[in-house]
DNA sequence: TTTGTATAAATGTATATACACGTATTTATT
DNA sequence: AATAAATACGTGTATATACATTTATACAAA
């Protein structure tokens, strides 16, 4: 479905701000698309976030801190997500014995079994599915990355 | 900031994965930079949406659902946000006289007022200052409507 | 008319976002 | 060592998202 459709809208000011347009429902329909197959996991999209955060460091552990910088939407709430998945013993909480401030989270063998089952539908359902080449995603990058390049 | 150091993230699985975060990542950017401008003016990121929806077919009313389907993010509660907006006089709500399911609602001349005034800083501090020309927007635009074009 | 079904909006619930603030702990400065 | 400043995390609040349910109304068929 073309944009114009998608938000019943034929004038835009400029083409940039049709852009700013096209890049926020874009990421909303994909949040959609993932959220759909993340719900047969008992998962949200930001749940699995952290999941594979916490694989991509396991076996080691990670602080809050850390975690919440490699988060997408950086104003996410790690303590309240990580309160969601502790409840479901997907990780683990522990008080760093070096520095006591922090508290360390470690993904839990259940937190790895359903990230690798969630990851490999993801990976089937949505990945595989888009129509984009490599080399067009190559584009899209170079354009994304300048349009928060700002004057 | 490029993304790998935005989101603390060096391997991706392919260029169309990291297209994929990097959508995500930057429609969270321009949200949260929009969100700053709106702030000075005591509006969300959703409730300028709805006023910019009703400004466009004003003087018209519009009606909850037509409101919806405009809207760039389709799960909005936008009969919260008209909630919201109503007890800041900037939307006035109606029962319509022709189907009486149906809740018509007008922007006010303060909702127009205040719209205005947060428009002219949007445009100024937001749209004006990227740097991607509009044949670039173009192509992203073309590219960004591929992404949602799935097998 | 009555019944059934569809539709429009509102409402309820769990989770998330955005942001301010409080508490414990660590580090730096005097 | 004592005090100040910074840091890490948790918690509170308003709003939004995502989705299910409820209520009122419209409309078509029995």
């Amino acid at each position: 479905m073309k944009l114009e459709e998608a938000i019943k809208s034929t004038k835009f000011k400029s083409e940039v701000h049709k852009a700013v347009l096209h890049i926020l429902y874009t990421a909303w329909w994909l949040k959609s698309v993932g959220a759909k197959e993340l719900k047969e996991f008992g998962l949200t999209h930001e749940q699995y976030n952290v999941l594979r955060i916490l694989k991509g460091k396991h076996p080691e552990q990670m602080c809050v801190r850390d975690i919440a910088s490699r988060m997408i939407e950086k104003s996410s709430n790690v303590p309240r997500i990580i309160d969601r998945l502790e409840l479901k013993k997907l990780v683990k909480r522990n008080t760093s014995t070096v520095d006591k401030r922090e508290t360390v989270i470690t993904i839990t063998q259940g937190g790895i079994a359903l990230l690798t089952a969630s990851t490999l539908v993801m990976d089937e359902k949505m990945m595989k599915q888009f129509v984009l080449s490599e080399e067009e995603a190559v584009t899209l990058n170079i354009l994304l990355e300048k349009i928060r390049e700002i004057e």
